[in-house]
Order: structure tokens, then C-alpha cells, then sequence
DNA sequence: AGGGCAAGGTCAAAATAAGTCAAGAGAATT
DNA sequence: AATTCTCTTGACTTATTTTGACCTTGCCCT
């Protein structure tokens, strides 16, 4: 026995399957019409199996002609990807590195080329305080950039 | 289904898309008309979608001859709108006010969620150093915060 | 100068649609 | 059988768009 919950998911899935592209809109007040249910059913349905840990990303827009946009990241795998960025980047990084793993990750669209600029912002405006506020050696300066670029990182994988 | 709001605002992207130009100026009265809209809806969508938040300037001009003057602020007027975000945010911002900042540019589009919350990452973490690694004081944090704001959401605007 | 008309501006109400929260109902586990 | 987890429901809240009534501004014409 499905529960409606089940339907529903995997009528979203099937959405993404025929679409072939990685994100579905869809309108709440419409779904919960189509499966007979009250609309705040379609929230438990997407907080229940298109919640961020399971890769997906939720935009809506409430009022006239409100929508759900839900959208698939490209890390399902989020454990695995942000343990791999821990080996990855390691516990200390020097900025040309940061640099070049931030390119790399552009190239394989898993970062967007803005996503990449406000990283390298975010990690120059740490290094330049860091040097010039606090005059931080290097060494102490390449771990708090290995941490800051494995939060951001992380933190997109999983999110 | 798109809102007219929506319809009518890529309408203006596309005058701007054709005219390869920083402005476009347009009648009110004729393009509630086009749309089959009442005049004020234009207001509306002037003030939803084409804010300075999101990069434009309004100038317009009632009477005879009015007209609406949109301008779309482009790398050579980066300075301007530098400045204006150095109004927005301010010389120092509290953690929760630049949440809100945030929170407002990804509704009104120019930030993505991902881009908002690496953002929040970033921020989060210069908070948290600066609290416990130097023991900075609040006022100290916030005026940091606000650099590092700017910084961001500057080079994102030159995008 | 003063009045008329032709813009554009403001504001708030109505219409529409999504979000939250918590209580109740069912299923599954121990 | 009791407990705990999942699902369903609905009352209340918040947000966006659409519409219209009324206000302001500026040109033009006596």
C-alpha cells in the first residue's frame, strides 16, 4: 500500500525523467488538486523527498502565479563528494592552488563562473586580513584558507 | 503559465537585449496599452524587477511629454552602483541585517540560493574567527562584515 | 499668469498562491 | 501493547500580482 506521499514523489521524479533536464516547476495548489489532497501535503512531499541532503534545491514564489521550481544538483552523492573535497584540499592550501582546484571545478560546471569569483573573493579579502589586520604567517594563513574553501564547498555540495 | 509582471519585464530585458545600448526609455501609458494592463502594473514591475538592487536606475518625467528613462548600470558604472551598495550595506552590518540583505537580493533574483548561501558561509565564518581566533569585539565584526558584503556582492554586480 | 489636458506616481484593496505549524490518524517497530 | 515514526489535514500566516481610485507634475494655450 502506497501512501500518498509515495504518488506524489514519484510523480515528481517521473516530471524530471520526461523533462530530461535537472529542474521541474511545478504549482502546489494544482498538484494537490491532481492527487486530491489539501496543498500543504505537496510541502511534507518535498520536505520528505526533495529535501537538500537528498540533492535537491527548492525555489518557490508565493502570490499570483506562484510556483515550485525544484531542482536537482549534480552531487547526489554529498558524503561521498565532501569527503573526497577533504582529501581534495587537505588541511592547508596555498592560493594558487585554491585557484586552480576552483577552475577545475568550473570547468566541470560544478560551480557556476559567479560562484567561482565570490570564492576567490571570499578567500582574498581572508588572506589580505589576515596579512595586513593580524600578521598572520603563511602556513597560518593557508590553513584558514583550506578551511574557508572546504566550507564553501562543502557547504554547496550539500546544499 | 508566466505573470504579466513576468511577461512585461522580459519584454524590457529584450529592449535592452536590441537596442545594445545602457537605457531604454519607454511610455507608460503605450506599454499598459501593449500589454492590455492598467498603467500602474508598469510601476509595478519597475519597481519588482528592475531595481537598483538588481542593477538599474529609474529617471522619469510626468506632464506633456512624460517619459520613463530605464538605465541598466554596466562595468562602466560599476563605481555608481559600488557606491550605492556602500549605502545598502553601510560601513558596518549586523549579522542579521546582512541575512536580510541577502535574503532580499535572492528574492528578487539577483542572487541564486547557492550564491546566497556561500555567501552566508563566507560571512559566517570571517564571524567566527574574528570572534574566536582575535577575540574581536562586535563593532569591530560588523564593520568587517560589511567590508566583506560589499566585496561579494560588488563582484558579482561586475558579472 | 491661470486653466486644461496629458503624462506619470502613490497607495491600498482584492485576488491569488505558497509556507508554517501543530494536532490527529496510521504504520511500523520494539 | 506501547512507542515512535510517518503521513494527512486544516487553520492561520505571509508574499506577489493585479486593479483602480486619487494625486502630482509639466507642457501648452489662451
Amino acid at each position: 500500500m502506497n501512501s500518498l506521499t509515495k504518488v506524489i514523489g514519484d510523480y515528481i521524479v517521473t516530471l524530471f525523467d520526461d523533462s530530461e533536464d535537472s529542474e521541474v516547476v511545478l504549482s502546489r495548489k494544482d498538484l494537490a488538486r491532481k492527487f486530491g489532497c489539501v496543498p500543504s501535503q505537496i510541502n511534507y512531499v518535498l520536505r520528505s523527498r526533495f529535501s537538500p541532503e537528498q540533492g535537491f534545491l527548492i525555489q518557490s514564489q508565493r502570490g499570483g502565479h506562484g510556483f515550485i521550481r525544484i531542482m536537482q544538483l549534480r552531487f547526489a552523492d554529498c558524503d561521498e563528494y565532501a569527503e573526497h573535497l577533504e582529501d581534495l584540499v587537505g588541511n592547508a592550501v596555498s592560493e594558487q592552488d585554491a585557484r586552480k582546484l576552483l577552475a577545475r571545478l568550473q570547468e566541470r560546471e560544478a560551480v557556476t563562473p559567479r560562484e567561482r569569483l565570490m570564492a576567490e573573493v571570499a578567500l582574498r579579502n581572508q588572506d589580505e586580513n589576515g596579512r595586513a589586520l593580524f600578521g598572520l604567517p603563511a602556513y597560518k594563513r593557508d590553513t584558514m584558507r583550506a578551511e574557508l574553501l572546504k566550507k564553501i564547498l562543502v557547504s554547496l555540495a550539500m546544499f
